[in-house]
RNA sequence: GGCCCCAUCGUCUAGUGGUUUAGGACGUAGCCCUCUCAAGGCUAAAACACGGGUUCGACUCCCGUUGGGGCUACCA
């Protein structure tokens, strides 16, 4: 049997971390088993449900490289065959109509809960004979439909949490079908379930509890049951469910904030998954290699920014310069830098800058605002590094001849700069640190830069002379 | 409140009765490297929620307590 499997949000808000974790693993579940992928979008309520998130969900998963196979499918463009369902259960006697209005059921709900009492239908309905409900329908009353739910226990065994069940005494007769013929979402997924032949529900836990009621819908279909995977929920770093209080949760803010995919599908992939190794970098190619089941843990786990931070720096550098700098051109791009700031489009040069400002950097916003200041044609001093290191008097006459004695070094490379500064230095009689740091902010303005002769070199002779003349009239 | 589920360092986790002075990673602190800052290397502090059992022996099994989460809609 080909492992079918399927990712259903709901287009009611962004994809966040949680969603996107279950669709990781959906996803990779499928590629492991050689199964299918399926997406499928559950916009069954209407008022809540907005194509544009729609359009973000897909986004997002394209981003993250989840790829389906099938879909997107669309509850509302299946409406008829889920009423068809509930005639299918009302007629076996599985259902009946409701005429309670909601309004009445709240209220009566609302006194239960004030005076602490549990609550749960009272089938008040479920007498009514079938003259009764022939009249009132034709007198153009309105009823949901409501699923008769049997006496006994229902039980079954989770994947991942093992054999669950749960007393039907606690359950109440659920609805199926709204007044106005929508049908909710118990029903929609039970069939879009059976109808899309899946093989294994993989979802949040907080649907262990809505599992028993699905349950039923299959057993009075007499439809056999699919396997049920459900995975820890993530959580906020107080412990309670992921908000927007908690910052950014939506899958396009990691990527709009330099995130790279790889490291975000890295992350997620740990947060309730281990191949049991010490491994962490995993690739997504080591990722569907090591992927199983079995390594889901139960416990909910708290998503960690610092660590995505430090994920995002391992890939930053992992990757090859050219498949970095294919991620930081959109950025660039996108800032402007590219067109505005670059005086040159040299590729190889682009590419030695990459390299060697990297390992600095944890996201592709804050690499790409570093390019600026090789790229540009002016340098910006920031007054703490001025203050910090060229506070010397004597950097006036120092600086204007380092830049004398580079212009001429031939070849102007790593080793020829350095043994120039240093010879330089040694005449002093003066530390080469201090030219050395002084260098730094003449040429990027900043006290934090790569090593100053990498910095030298990538800039090459002509910029870094001239950052250096220029430098001492910001003394 | 009722029902369901969960419980190892601050965080993500390894651990499936003895191999454990409980391992790794993030973060934190220190050291090394060094022209600054990163990166990298080394080191340190840091956890089995609690109480009962079971057992020759429990982080590992059972029960309870506590804590946390989920569900409890004509939302999904």
């Amino acid at each position: 049997m080909t492992v079918r499997v399927r990712f259903a949000p709901s287009p009611t808000g962004h994809l966040h971390v949680g969603g996107a974790r279950t669709a990781l693993f959906n996803w990779l579940f499928a590629r492991k088993m050689g199964g299918t992928f399926i997406l499928r979008i559950e916009d069954t309520d209407r008022e809540r449900s907005d194509p544009a998130m729609t359009k973000g969900i897909l986004e997002a998963m394209s981003w993250m490289g989840l790829d389906w196979d099938e879909g997107p499918y669309y509850q509302s463009e299946r409406l008829d065959r889920y009423r068809d369902l509930a005639q299918t259960l009302e007629e076996g006697g599985h259902a009946y109509r409701c005429f309670c209005s909601p309004e009445q059921l709240a209220s009566l709900r609302a006194e239960a809960s004030a005076s602490g009492v549990g609550w749960k239908y009272p089938r008040t309905c479920l007498s009514l004979d079938k003259k009764q409900v022939r009249e009132r329908l034709d007198s153009g009353e309105t009823a949901a439909l409501r699923f008769r739910v049997p006496d006994g226990r229902v039980r079954f065994d989770d994947l991942v949490f093992g054999e669950i069940t749960k007393g039907l005494d606690e359950v109440e007769d659920f609805v199926l079908l709204r007044s106005d013929g929508h049908p909710t979402y118990h029903l929609s997924v039970v069939a879009d379930d059976l109808d899309m032949e899946i093989t294994h529900v993989l979802r949040g836990a907080d649907h262990i509890s809505n599992t028993p009621k699905q349950i039923l819908l299959f057993d009075a279909l007499e439809a056999p049951r699919p396997q049920f995977v459900h995975v820890p929920l993530i959580l906020g770093p107080d412990r309670s469910r992921l908000s927007k209080r908690h910052g950014a949760t939506s899958v396009l803010a990691y990527r709009d904030q330099g995130i790279l995919p790889e490291a975000f599908d890295n992350l997620l992939a740990l947060m309730g998954w281990s191949d049991g190794t010490d491994q962490e970098i995993f690739d997504t190619r080591r990722l569907i290699e090591a992927f199983s089941l079995e390594g889901i843990s139960k416990a909910d786990a708290v998503f960690d920014p610092d660590k995505l931070a430090w994920f995002n720096g391992q890939y930053i550098n992992a990757l090859s310069p050219e498949a970095l700098s294919r991620c930081l051109v959109p950025v660039l791009e996108d800032t402007g830098i590219w067109e505005e700031r670059f005086d040159t489009t040299d590729r190889a040069w682009f590419l030695s800058l990459i390299e060697l400002i990297r390992p600095r950097f944890r996201s592709l916003q804050a690499l790409a605002r570093e390019v600026r200041t090789y790229s540009g044609v002016s340098v910006e001093y920031e007054p703490a590094a001025l203050r910090r290191f060229m506070s010397d008097s004597r950097l006036e006459e120092y600086l204007p001849e380092l830049a004398l004695r580079l212009e001429t070094v031939d070849p102007f490379d790593l080793h020829g700069v350095e043994e120039t500064l240093r010879a330089l230095a040694a005449e002093l009689e003066v530390k080469a640190g201090l030219l050395i740091n002084a260098a730094r902010v003449s040429l990027t303005g900043k006290a934090v830069a790569p090593g100053i002769f990498d910095v030298m070199v990538v800039l090459g002779r002509d910029k870094t002379v001239d950052r250096l003349r220029r430098a001492v009239s910001a003394l």
